[in-house]
DNA sequence: ATGTTTAATCGTAATTTTACGATAAATGGA
DNA sequence: TCCATTTATCGTAAAATTACGATTAAACAT
């Protein structure tokens, strides 16, 4: 069998199937502004309630709840209901999974 | 003047401005699933030209290039005019810088 | 029970992205 | 010069995203 010669490459990428969709859903959902500095905000203020972050982004309220479900779906943060309000934190496990995915292809 | 408290987190996000912007379009650009395959094709095919990757991937002439334009503008390759075709590679400087600022925020 | 606070969801408009066929532009061979 | 090859761009349709006001639902205090 031959072997096909490839120089050697910046960067593997050497990832696929679910995982793979998995990690590019992630880079989708933190490729928006708004949804970046959501994420920024949540390091310095974690556990913060959703009008926390209302008040500090120029979204409407709807917009906002809209972006934190985008980010929940994707698996960067995690919501606990408590009361009326919603508590938001970075998802430290999913995170940690990111930085080692990325590390491992990048 | 008084300091907040801030916990301990996962990461630190420690990013802004600028840079910022060109990170975040980074993962916007990455953040397509044709695109990443992409990405992953150019690893190994380093130098293939245009008609390599339509024929690859289930799209037209006209989307792929469409495709590899929004990655050339996000920084993750570049295209070298050789005759008729072009051919792409990586762009191992962004990459490089790409991963450097992902792990330092991560 | 009623009213207040909070946030998710609904409905919808505007914008952006994605996809494709057709066309144009550029190269190089016959 | 003429033709074939290759790819970018144009025009446009369809789909997805983004944004907002209005409504709904849930928790809790009075």
């Amino acid at each position: 069998m031959k072997t096909e010669f490839v120089p050697e490459a910046c960067c593997t990428l050497d990832i696929s199937g679910l995982e793979q969709d998995r990690l590019v859903n992630m880079f989708k959902a933190i490729g928006n502004p708004y949804r970046f500095e959501i994420m920024k905000f949540l390091v310095t203020h974690p556990g913060c309630i959703t009008g926390d972050i209302v008040d500090y982004l120029p979204l409407a309220q709807a917009t906002v709840s809209q972006h934190l479900k985008v980010l929940r779906n994707a698996g960067w943060i995690e919501g606990t209901v408590s009361g009326p309000a919603t508590s938001y934190c970075l998802h430290e496990e999913n995170i940690a999974w990111f930085r080692e995915e990325v590390g491992n292809i990048f």
